[in-house]
DNA sequence: CGAGTTTGACCAGCGC
DNA sequence: GCGCTGGTCAAACTCG
């Protein structure tokens, strides 16, 4: 999708609902237990909740993004990123943040009949992440979920766009 | 032709 | 050790 004057209107379309309680929350995920992000929403996911769950050590935003997963460093031991999951109410499976994403995977979760997508940002040296998916529960929420922090600046011009994400990130800021 | 998507295979971690 | 599950890779494919 395209984020002109003109196509803002498919984005208020996603956010036209926060007014009233399309962003229903905000979790950092846990880490040390394999602890899925969803879990925490399926039980409870009311309306207007914001879930917070503390953790993690370092944060690494974009140092050892390299390779955590894989048998990679050796003295390192296995520091995953915190991840940050945004519940949003919306019909649309990609809220266009503004950044340029390459989808790398898809998968069939468990307990929850929507794929979950992996995306990862285009923008050379960006190794950022983000999964999306639908829940089970509820078909109309999305919950993204970013991983590691953009080194570089937005790449779409998206006026009042970056008015919003700017708002989003004065809540994620706190859990840095 | 390049950038992005699809999709099955592969791999690693975890619980049993 | 085995099987399940989540996450990633990569070749083939699509689309502008």
């Amino acid at each position: 999708m395209s984020l002109n004057v003109d196509s803002s209107q498919g984005f208020t379309d996603y956010f036209q609902v926060n007014k009233e309680n399309g962003f229903l929350g905000l979790i950092q995920e846990m880490e040390d237990h394999h602890h899925p992000v969803m879990g925490g929403f399926n039980g409870n996911n009311s309306n207007n909740y914001i879930n917070l769950s503390s953790q993690n050590k370092s944060f690494g935003g974009s140092e050892n993004e390299e390779k955590l997963l894989g048998k990679k460093k050796g003295s390192e031991k296995k520091i995953r990123k915190p991840r940050y999951a945004f519940q949003t109410r919306s019909r649309v499976d990609i809220l266009d943040d503004g950044y340029r994403w390459r989808k790398y995977g898809q998968k069939a979760v468990k307990n929850n009949k929507f794929p979950r997508s992996y995306y990862r940002c285009t923008h050379q040296g960006c190794n950022v992440k983000k999964q999306v998916q639908r829940l089970t529960r509820d078909e109309g929420i999305v919950v993204t979920t970013y991983e590691g922090m953009h080194s570089h600046p937005i790449e779409k011009s998206t006026d009042n766009f970056e008015h919003i994400l700017s708002q989003m990130q004065i809540y994620a800021l706190p859990f840095n």
